[in-house]
DNA sequence: ACCGAATGCTCAGTTACGTCA
DNA sequence: GCTGACGTAACTGAGCATTCG
């Protein structure tokens, strides 16, 4: 190891004491900087590219071969890592734009489709709140359908119509946390003060009120707000 | 074993020069 | 011929590891 040392030292690595360091830049205003060759640079590419970083014999050796002081070998390739390192830089860069910018279209669309169907939730519960209110009047002017049901139903049956005459039958389909994928519902409450179980065999209702009374907005914030990257982009 | 000086390496940033449009 | 942009050889200074007395 220290006799590499003494080796680089005397074959050719100079040290810069003051008065060289004078001479060379003196020097430089009368010897020109010369470019390597075309040959030097292949020879020192095709070393680069299967090691980056040169062992004090290689580059010795290197050197010699090329008619190079081994400094300048070792400069050659401290500048052609630091090309290397800011090219693969650009290139990331490049890479992380494109994915950004098809991300950015993702989310323009998901925005897009998610203002249109906010738009439509509004307007569909500003359809049933209208017949819903048509159902109470019609409750309260007959007083003998029997039950508090009745209303409901014939409100059903009337958003159903208009539904079906705006082609929109298929929106009818509500699921709601109670309901099952049949289409009936059945809740179970836990009242944890009493142990109690109530069971509610049927109450479409019931749920499709719940339903009703759910704000919009809401839905669609529970969606989105726990997603915090939406609120990065906008 | 520990310490400090000497030495060399790497890296990021800069300078200086050559080339070219 | 002059000039500005660009590429690159060479330099600088800081930080780190190793060696040696």
């Amino acid at each position: 190891m220290m006799e590499e040392r003494e080796n680089i030292l005397h074959e050719g690595v100079e040290l810069e004491t003051s008065s060289s360091l004078n001479s060379r830049k003196k020097n430089k205003k009368v010897e020109n900087k010369r470019r390597f060759s075309d040959e030097q640079i292949r020879s020192l590419e095709c070393i680069f590219e299967s090691e980056s970083k040169l062992e004090p014999r290689k580059k010795m050796q290197l050197a010699r071969d090329l008619g190079l002081q081994p400094r300048q070998v070792a400069i050659w390739f401290q500048n052609r890592r630091a090309r290397w390192k800011s090219k693969r830089i650009e290139q990331e860069y490049r890479k992380l734009k494109v994915e950004y910018d098809t991300l950015a279209l993702k989310f323009q669309s998901l925005k897009e489709e998610k203002e249109s169907l906010q738009s439509e939730v509004q307007k569909l519960s500003y359809m049933v709140e209208t017949s819903h209110e048509g159902g109470r009047e019609g409750k309260e002017n007959s007083t003998e359908d029997g039950g508090s049901g009745n209303g409901y139903r014939n409100c059903i049956a009337e958003t159903k119509e208009r539904f079906s005459n705006e082609g929109l039958e298929d929106r009818m389909v509500i699921y709601s946390d109670d309901q099952d994928e049949r289409g009936l519902t059945r809740t179970e409450k836990v009242d944890d003060r009493e142990n109690q179980v109530l069971r509610n065999e049927e109450i479409p209702l019931t749920a499709l009120e719940k339903w009703y009374n759910v704000d919009p907005s809401v839905i669609l914030d529970q969606s989105c707000s726990s997603s915090q990257w939406l609120d990065f982009w906008t």
